[in-house]
DNA sequence: GCGATGCTTCGATTACCGTCGAAGCATGAA
DNA sequence: TTCATGCTTCGACGGTAATCGAAGCATCGC
């Protein structure tokens, strides 16, 4: 009857308070253990175990098992993707979970999406990046051009030393509070990683929401202006 | 404790078989009477009631009472566009809902996302527009530029009579099954319509797959030429 | 080794919600 | 007015799944 892919397993896993919970915590990119997800989803350890299972099942998580440890990580870039773009509908249909305060002011600035920048900032890099000519949109999807390959290198990113995997060097990904594209991908994650390390950005433990001091933003300013005009 | 929008409700919303299957149906753009989608759905009347009421009270369908009709229509764009985003977390996991056949390579190739045009067709548009400059991605989103202007007048478009809302006249929509983007908003709506009037594309009834006669094909890559090269 | 910690499985309880039959209430036709 | 059609509300049934207590099973520290 129906064609295309089978949304509603996705989205029943996702519309359980507990198992959102879960996922929200883990678009922060980092590996969490069982104890810590259950604390985070007020829930047992019975219980978020048994929803892992779930979402294991469901293909949403990876569960590495270190020690006596469960670490759980999102399965890939692509559930984070997705994750954001419900929040999107969510935010434009004025479903907001706690009201607008200066934590989510943050959130909007910039923030960590799964593994790459994503809010305003990392809006604007996305557009400088493709103004200047450092990304192309081709038929097989977004390419790192040799303007952009150097870009990189002024960064002090080295292309080579990127892990080799079947993901995407490039990718869109749709931001929930600016509504347009940020980068993804393994390039997306490796930029991120360097502003951390020049301490442009820093994570605030607990949250998804990047502290950017004044000379990261200026930096980052410089590197990636804003566009003055539009049509 | 979590911040940012709620993602619960959405996601339980769409996580029903019927709800999803309604919401499904309603993709195609047109508006659909509750018994149309009972059938659709394959439950009683009295059940789509009780679904379209939750629905209605999410803020994912309007509905709009004609005489003892009640025409029902997804709430706006940004519902589909939710929607094709959780599509192509599932179709990257692998869940689809039937084995891919005919019907869903002809919904790659080309299909209706709720009023505009998406699949391989719709990137290659979108793409061929950006690589031509008709758009331009600016920090308020994407804007026609005056080559897109003209374009539109090529196309036999007139831009004066197109309805006047707030929702953008361009916007980008993610893929799920090409993975990339493809132009949403009121342009995209009006590209559509009039590939449509021109016969160039043909709705097929009963599903979101557009046929492309030949004749079609050829008008629409010489407007729309794939990009040859990429790095 | 032995206890402690962290995670999982099992079983039982409970609450929610999807479903439909029956009835109510409009609108349109005769 | 009277009947038919389409949609909705009400009430009840049934199944699913979320939750937690208790127990099992690894692993780590001592």
């Amino acid at each position: 009857m129906k064609h295309g892919p089978d949304i509603v397993t996705l989205a029943a896993l996702i519309g359980d308070p507990a198992r959102a919970n879960i996922l929200t915590a883990l678009m922060a990119g980092h590996a969490l253990t069982a104890s810590e997800l259950a604390a985070e989803a007020g829930v047992t350890p019975q219980t978020v175990s048994a929803h892992l299972n779930r979402l294991e099942d469901g293909a949403l998580i990876r569960r590495r098992k270190q020690g006596r440890h469960a670490y759980v990580e999102l399965a890939g870039p692509e559930v984070a993707q997705a994750l954001e773009g419900l929040m999107g509908l969510a935010a434009s249909t004025g479903q907001l979970r706690s009201r607008p305060g200066p934590r989510d002011a943050a959130l909007r600035q910039a923030r960590v999406c799964y593994d790459h920048l994503a809010g305003d900032l990392g809006v604007q890099m996305f557009a400088a990046m493709r103004r200047q000519g450092a990304l192309s949109l081709g038929r097989e999807g977004l390419t790192l051009t040799h303007t952009g390959v150097a870009l990189m290198g002024d960064l002090g990113i080295d292309l080579a030393t990127l892990p080799r995997s079947r993901a995407p060097l490039c990718r869109e990904c749709l931001d929930w509070s600016a509504r347009q594209s940020h980068l993804a991908g393994r390039i997306g994650r490796a930029m991120l990683a360097r502003f951390e390390t020049l301490g442009w950005m820093v994570r605030q433990p607990g949250s998804r929401a990047l502290r950017v001091p004044q000379n990261g933003l200026i930096a980052f300013n410089h590197l990636f202006p804003q566009e003055e005009t539009r049509l």
